[in-house]
DNA sequence: CACCGCTTTGCACACGTGTGCACCATCGTG
DNA sequence: CACGATGGTGCACACGTGTGCAAAGCGGTG
């Protein structure tokens, strides 16, 4: 009478399970399992045998099953808002680094600002079930917070400092409001009083901070701010939008004020600014004055190399991901701030006489 | 007498299963399972009743568990060499926005060109059983892709045109020997005869094919090449090393030869060449033209703005994802190669005198 | 009324791994 | 020899989902 003969798994080339070795060693799979984590329920010659048989076989493990058994991915997901931006890109090289040496794994996603994808890419987390979330988005909104507190999913922010009430969610950042300070205090140093403010208005978080920053540090010095020197690009339709060719177009306009320096939300804008300025025939730093924020690399290749305010993207990614490791130990952590330091370059000097 | 009170899986505030909502409905979970998928085997009415209790309950679906049925994980591999690299960036974009089209997760794994990093990502794609990878990076050992075709994982390849028989592997290129010929005739047309090569040591299967397309442009024209317009940079230890400081550190070697016109590996390399050139007092292009490869969007920026052969990144990286995705649904894909642009800007004109 | 066919549901197993508990063999000791 | 202690192994279940198959309910028809 024949036994019903079972699927014979070697039909369809599977990858080899504990369940494999176990026949094939004459135990059960729970004794391989043992054998394969080095219990010592198990005999030392039966595990060492077992141990050389998987090798031999190629066993690898099925991380889906143990993710499943666990309750835990070692998975951990990855919010950026745009992979062409430099910034995002050293702070993710901190996080990878941190991650890849406690063996997580990182599921990248891009939300390009578009608050539709945001709640989107937080759904996928949550079906995959990642262990936690790193947020490195410039924006923001209100849906997106609400939605991640609401489902009490461990996570931590990168430069999101929040105003008030908000510190309920974790977060590593270095001070907008101080950095621009330190710009803006420099332009001061050299004599500007005059200073222009060159802005983006789709990361009105950031930006709203650095420009408050902006404000104060001029009228703590008794310069009046006046709304001819500010300008702000435009929130366009198109949600991938170019901050080169935005501080480009912007520049122009503050010409008809009498500005002799300008602070830029970031670097991709100051690169627009002297773009416009070599074409307009303005000599920098010699007729103006352009300073930057991030210092990405491009800081430095760009003539004249661009004063700015230096970030520790690296180590912001380093810590935030550190964190959420620490968090999901369930050690108690802290929010972080860090320092940005003022990197004086070649595109700032004294104003024309 | 008791019943043995099950778990009351309340206690460790899970999210909520399907066995939960069956409870609830006072059904099986397999009919909440059908019903979640609107299968017809299920009465209408029981059918909506379930799935707004799931909606009420807040259910999200168990992607771990059901890749673990399903034998399908919905996860792409993606191993790069370098966040920082502007190139990889925009391939990455491409991949991504193609992947998040059709509902793929991407597993990000930096390399840095390391090869035990990348033995060690690959052994981790295979115990997560992604469904697939894609490898950007740009050096490709032979440990490497033989462990890759080994295991039979699907796997597509960008920018590594194999040179003879290993064209089992699939991949998507942009031509690396055509692009650098484009470069050198372009330097040939403007009159250049005596024109220097930089490269880098630690991407040898690329560099060598910008490299011969660089010497058989030369020998076309019958230009005999001389050993001292050549300079590659060294290979560091350091695996992550800076190819604008290789570019700048390498120029001026060249100055003992009486070059015209250097093309170099890449752009970065060429920025290097500009500020060392800079440096020099030499001045670009009057007496020195510059040209690069990639046209990453750096290029645009420095002064003079960069003469360089355009590489279609963003389109590399969704051919190279969409056809993973053919290859996964068993359609015949075949390897596909896109063609390079020479964009003409600032950095080359005329040799002197 | 008996039988057939259709619709709807539940049972049971599978995916691969980990682990509490029971069981068995062996050994030591009174 | 009997009994307890100890060490090694397997059974059975759990994790959450999907699905083949059986079964139950029900209406129709000869």
């Amino acid at each position: 009478m024949g036994i019903p003969d079972r699927p014979k798994r070697t039909s369809a080339r599977r990858p080899v399970s504990i369940q494999d070795i176990a026949e094939a060693a004459g135990v059960s799979h729970s004794t391989v399992s043992r054998a394969l984590h080095n219990s010592d329920l198990i005999r030392p010659e039966v595990r060492l045998r077992v141990q050389q048989l998987a090798q031999k076989m190629g066993y690898i493990p099925n991380a889906v099953a143990q993710s499943l058994k666990g309750q835990r991915t070692h998975t951990v997901g990855l919010v950026i808002s745009s992979i062409a931006d430099p910034f995002a890109g050293r702070v993710v090289r901190g996080i990878e680094e941190i991650a890849q040496a406690n063996r997580i794994s990182l599921l990248l996603s891009v939300s390009y600002n578009d608050p539709e994808r945001e709640l989107e890419i937080i759904e996928t987390f949550q079906r995959r079930r990642v262990d936690g979330v790193i947020s490195a988005t410039a924006q923001m909104r209100g849906a997106y917070v609400q939605r991640l507190t609401q489902i009490k999913m461990p996570t931590v922010m990168i430069n999101q400092q929040a105003d008030s009430e908000a510190d309920r969610l974790l977060s590593v950042d270095a001070d907008d409001y101080a950095g621009a300070r330190l710009a803006v205090e420099h332009l001061l140093s050299l004599g500007h009083r005059r200073i222009g403010y060159l802005g983006v208005g789709n990361r009105w978080q950031s930006n709203r901070r650095r420009f408050a920053g902006y404000c104060d540090t001029l009228s703590g010095a008794g310069v009046a701010v006046n709304a001819q020197w500010v300008r702000v690009a435009p929130i366009l339709n198109n949600p991938r939008s170019d901050d080169v060719v935005d501080g480009q177009a912007l520049l122009p306009a503050l010409l008809g004020s009498d500005v002799t320096a300008v602070f830029c939300y970031n670097d991709l804008i100051a690169v627009g600014a002297l773009m416009a300025c070599r074409e307009l025939g303005i000599v920098v730093p010699e007729q103006m004055s352009v300073v930057g924020y991030d210092d990405v690399d491009i800081a430095r290749y760009v003539t004249p190399s661009l004063t700015t305010v230096h970030q520790p993207k690296l180590r912001l990614g380093e810590l935030a991901m550190q964190m959420l490791l620490d968090l999901l130990e369930g050690q108690a952590v802290h929010n972080t701030s860090l320092a940005n330091e003022l990197v004086v370059r070649a595109s700032t000097g004294p104003p024309p006489l």
